[in-house]
DNA sequence: CAGGATCCCATAGGATACTG
DNA sequence: CAGTATCCTATGGGATCCTG
């Protein structure tokens, strides 16, 4: 894909051309579901992602606003990743995914609680568990 | 990614290693969205996708369950291509993909008025929409 | 019209080693 | 710990031509 030179006018292209790929919405699992924040521990997810990709996908979801860098502040040589409005409003694309996926799998894997407390009651759930996000992102950042 | 093996047991990950690509998904909103059955007519989306990579996403999607390829009467050197219930069932992926995409994105485009009708009322809208395509293709498979 | 066959290039991605 | 730097291979994907 040429840099910024958008396909078509098309949004659901929009949002592939972003993140259509194999990594990008892992790292935003992981930061959405399972409470990570800093690339150490995305990197320790049991997909193996390679730290030459990690950095680039981080650099782009940085570069689209999916998220916020920041220096640890217990540790000076660490970073940690917060997530934007932008991408917490994900949710209820990872719910219909989650979803759909576990309706057609053959395999039927141990699912995240997370998912079964947002797939019931989505208009209250969803949105509360948004609220947490954001609490927990600005209490990382200060805000 | 290696066939048939999955990269964990993660629930995104089988939906990513299947249509995690600049171009599977648009092959699936123009069937869902654009009414769209052909070789001809996904060639002539406006994203111009090359003959090579649709034969070989029509083959994966055909593989995995989303798309039944059969003759057409009319024409017999023409195949249609008809969605299967797993495909379907991804309308509420797209819808709220394509809600997200709307919110976010600099640029609002046109849109198509499909997604406009399928974003209110969703618990009612979608199954509606999901019943007419079934049954379109229903009418097509003489089933 | 539906694709297959080729050629070729760019990017994705894996593995490993290294640095501040 | 958070990357960078390589090197290498595999795949994605564009362009073009060909065939039943």
């Amino acid at each position: 894909m040429k840099d910024n030179h958008l396909r078509s006018d098309c949004s659901i292209c929009y949002a592939i051309d972003i993140f259509g790929d194999k990594w990008t919405l892992l790292i935003l699992r992981d930061m959405l579901f399972e409470g990570k924040s800093s690339f150490s521990e995305f990197k320790a997810s049991e997909e193996k992602i390679a730290t030459n990709i990690l950095t680039a996908r981080l650099k782009v979801l940085d570069a689209e606003g999916f998220l916020i860098k920041t220096a640890s502040a217990a540790n000076k040589a660490k970073y940690l990743y917060s997530l934007t409005d932008k991408a917490i409003d994900l949710l209820p694309v990872f719910v219909e995914l989650f979803a759909w996926s576990d309706k057609h799998r053959a395999v039927k894997p141990p699912c995240n609680p997370i998912y079964k407390r947002l797939e019931a009651n989505k208009s209250e759930t969803i949105p509360a568990y948004a609220a947490e996000l954001k609490q927990r992102r600005d209490a990382i950042l200060g805000a």
